[in-house]
RNA sequence: GGGCACGUAGCUCAAUUGGCAGAGCAGGGGACUCUUAAUCCUCAGGUUGCAGGUUCGAUUCCUGCCGUGCUCACCA
């Protein structure tokens, strides 16, 4: 037998010593009069002298988080939602068998104690113990009181005892929630419908991206997780939902790192009669609303970085590439990256700059047709130089045409579309457009898709036909935005990995102990 | 998937050039009726991730595997 499995039979056997004691080892409720966090609030501004004329009587429960004997007393620390109450308990105030069951208790019980609230002599509110009970007992001995939970991947695996041991993580969890609910308020408040969409579809779209598969027994037909829920969105929107959002997890089959979890949430977002303007306009007044409903403040330290939620940069892909540009004597003139000899000479440049980093792929001029195209190119070119530049809260506008399927293009300039990134401690945290709503537009750029992936391109965009018949109903002009709350959360909580603001992320499957290796 | 690290008691960590595997917390027993990382005495707790190899001798050196982290690639 382990030492694990010694320490649970010992507290089976107090279990049994409890329930011989005449006391229920697991009973069903308990009918406490505040919780920890109200005692503190209602009380913690009382005198000892105050508290000694009152006595109020309350009734409490939580977690001991500390035993301290002293013989025939003893002082416990009781744990509930954040708030600790020190609990004080005497022999000749609950009695032999009171007395009994305090000796039985270990830490990580649960307990429900009344009594009255008084200062000790060191001035520390504490509930002097009239009667208590046990209401659950903890079988397995609790992480280090002192030190807490460190090894990362039993804080992963056992994410129930890194939130029990590591107050800072509790924290982290709550602003994320607070998050997400800014987020639904903002979005109501603006007229906003939230919607559900499928979860499991028969053809993956909205990204590129690769998908999860998985199978439906009684049709018989393969589904796919879904890689992003957009064109579900504007399905509604053609169904004349003029607004609508929603927030859930999207699946990618793809590789897995501090910012990268195979399944993540997205808030999705589309409104009628707008274009990617007003998504800028909206996203740089939604910034500093959330970070204050947050955080309680707009300047987020992230890093060494202090990032200002109210100070939103903007520049087009092709201006950010020349500011960010590395080297004067080389930096290039703006209408030279419409030039496509002169974006190769720049992307062999770069690469020669930077013999370290991967080479961006360099168009091939004299095939046009094969490889990588002018575009996409300088997307992955503005990657290389800009996007870990981009700390401070910043939209990068206007993409190339190829990489964006779904996108309306610019009225003058049929190559580029209106498409703007938001950029924050170098992570990509937001994607939006000005839609495409025309549909033989958008079947001729699916076609353009599937000619990519006929080359190899397995991410490429698959055509959906019957998202084109929706869109042949009539779509209004509408613009809409896809935010990754993951990585929002990992920003206002300071995070440097996303696996620290996703509860359960996404591990390997432990071998069980006794399992045998073959 | 590539590269680099790490894996020792339930938890947090030690262990000299390769020489008997230790401490604190938690746990058992004992003392203690105002402590708060309570204190004091005492006891128990380990196939050093797994499997091999080198060696008189391996936690330590080597190989493979498993797991985790960081990083690169892919991607949001």
């Amino acid at each position: 037998m382990s030492f694990e499995q010694e320490l649970a039979e010992q507290r089976r056997e107090k279990l049994k010593r409890i329930e011989a004691l005449g006391y229920l080892t697991y009973p069903h409720r308990f009918a406490y009069t505040h919780t920890l966090p109200q005692i503190l609030q209602m009380f913690s501004s009382k005198t000892a002298e105050e508290l000694m004329a009152e006595k109020p009587i309350v009734r409490v429960c939580g977690r001991l988080q500390a035993i301290r004997g002293h013989g025939k007393a003893g002082f416990a620390d009781l744990a509930q939602s954040d708030a600790r109450l020190q609990v004080y308990v005497r022999k000749d105030a609950v009695g032999d068998r009171g007395f009994e069951l305090y000796q039985l208790l270990d830490l990580g019980d649960f307990i429900g104690a009344e009594g009255y609230l008084f200062r000790t002599r060191t001035g520390e509110m504490s509930l002097h113990v009239t009667d208590f009970i046990m209401l659950s007992k903890a079988l397995l001995p609790l992480p280090e009181k002192w030190h807490g939970l460190q090894d990362l991947e039993l804080r992963y695996r056992q994410r129930y005892l890194d939130l029990l041991a590591n107050q800072e993580v509790r924290s982290v969890f709550l602003a994320r929630s607070r998050l997400i609910r800014a987020l639904r308020s903002a979005f109501d408040q603006r007229g906003f419908v939230e919607v559900e969409t499928p979860m499991m579809q028969p053809l993956p779209g909205g990204a590129t991206a690769k998908p999860f598969r998985t199978h439906h027994n009684a049709l018989d037909i393969d589904l796919f997780l879904r890689i992003a829920p957009e064109l579900y969105l504007k399905r509604l929107v053609v169904g004349g939902l003029d607004r609508v959002y929603e927030i859930n997890r999207n699946f990618r089959n793809e590789g897995i790192s501090t910012q990268h979890n195979p399944e993540f949430t997205m808030l999705e977002f589309y409104q009628a009669y707008s274009d990617y303007m007003d998504l800028m306009a909206l996203t740089e007044e939604l910034l500093p609303e959330l970070a204050m409903q947050t955080c309680g403040t707009k300047e987020i330290k992230f890093g060494d970085h202090i990032i200002d939620f109210d100070n939103i940069s903007r520049y087009s892909l092709r201006e950010a590439i020349c500011q960010f540009w590395p080297d004067d004597a080389t930096r290039p003139q703006l209408d030279e990256l419409s030039d496509e000899k002169r974006t190769a000479d720049l992307i062999k440049n770069w690469n020669s700059m930077f013999p370290e980093l991967d080479r961006v792929p360099v168009p091939d001029l004299a095939n046009p047709s094969g490889g990588i195209s002018h575009g996409a190119a300088l997307a992955l070119l503005f990657e290389a130089v800009c996007e870990r530049k981009l700390i401070q809260p910043t939209i990068i506008y206007d993409f190339p045409v190829e990489i964006s399927p779904l996108a309306k293009s610019k009225a003058n300039e049929p190559g580029w579309v209106e498409r703007f990134e938001l950029y924050i401690a170098g992570m990509e945290i937001a994607n939006a457009y000005s839609e495409l709503n025309d549909p033989d537009e958008q079947r001729r750029r699916f076609e353009m898709q599937m000619a990519l992936r006929e080359k190899g391109d397995a991410e490429a965009h698959e055509m959906d036909e019957d998202y084109i018949r929706a869109l042949s109903y009539g779509m209004p002009p509408t613009a809409g935005e896809g935010i990754g709350i993951d990585r929002l959360a990992m920003i206002l909580t300071g995070s440097r990995s996303i696996r620290d603001v996703i509860l359960f992320p996404l591990m390997r499957p432990e071998v069980p102990a006794d399992s045998e290796t073959d």
